[in-house]
DNA sequence: TTATTATTGAATATCAATATCAATATTAAA
DNA sequence: TTTAATATTGATATTGATATTCAATAATAA
């Protein structure tokens, strides 16, 4: 099994234990959005129409209020991450791992998103928490700019 | 005369050299808005709805399109920011200075925005932006969690 | 198997952001 | 200064994303 099966099949133990917890049910939908979601969006940041779409082809009868929700419970169960690049569109990224935690440097010309991570700043974050006494559950750094592409043009 | 008041002074004249450039037309409207928000409101993250709201007291026929466009042109001049702290409003701050450059702690429970800077944190960023080539021409960094006042409760 | 409860998909409401437009104000030109 | 050109204003309408409603249906518990 590859790695990147191995990590869907840790992620949707995670959320059957997170619908088993809340007393909600596992539908036939669910599992086509999660499939997708995380076979084909691993490292990516996609909208809710973008999925919709995509799921749409093999599955005309999903509709877009079930992606939308179902998204948000991938959300609300830890599995996906909400992000904002500042375009007014929620864009979901399935979470890796502890390990893997990252930021994003956006192109504002192109909008290629890389990701990047340092542990540097992490610390460096933590820091700045402690000294205000503050407990982060949470928090976003984001890069805009232009891309080494772009900024040749 | 009061730094603040400086302050307002020389970001007054940025604008104005904005409004000529841009053949814009310097009105009583925009004097009054300005006025409002660089007195008011330095080191504050404010809607356009709350400037608007504010406004209206005193000039009850300046109207939200009017309040909502000066704030866009703020942004464009550069003597303001715009933030979007995740509950989908947008946010306007004064800048302040180049030295002043800050970031943001927002407590998810009372509302609490703390600003702090960090240098340490800005040149690993520098550092990383140039590893991949990227052109910086802006940066954002949040921290959410709970304030020291929140997380006793 | 039946009762209970959650989900679905379509339609619609909500909300902030943005566009439109006729009237008016500001600036540039004569 | 007067006129012509152009931008702004404020009210209102539209947009686009998000969120909710609801009757029909599906999943789980009793």
């Amino acid at each position: 099994m590859t790695p990147v099966a191995i990590r869907k099949m840790e992620r949707k133990k995670t959320f059957n234990d997170y619908i088993a917890k809340k007393h909600l049910k596992s539908t036939k939908q669910r599992d086509i959005i999660f499939n997708e979601f995380f076979s084909k969006y691993m490292g990516k940041h996609i909208t809710v129409e973008e999925l919709y779409e995509d799921i749409k082809q093999e599955h005309p009868t999903i509709g877009f209020a079930t992606v939308y929700r179902t998204l948000k419970l991938f959300k609300e169960s830890g599995i996906a991450s909400e992000r904002n690049f500042g375009d007014g569109k929620a864009r979901y990224e399935p979470i890796r791992s502890e390990a893997e935690h990252h930021h994003h440097m956006i192109c504002t010309e192109c909008g290629q998103i890389v990701e990047f991570a340092n542990m540097q700043i992490e610390s460096c974050l933590l820091q700045v928490a402690k000294l205000n006494e503050f407990n982060v559950s949470n928090h976003k750094l984001e890069i805009y700019g232009l891309c080494s592409d772009c900024k040749k043009l």
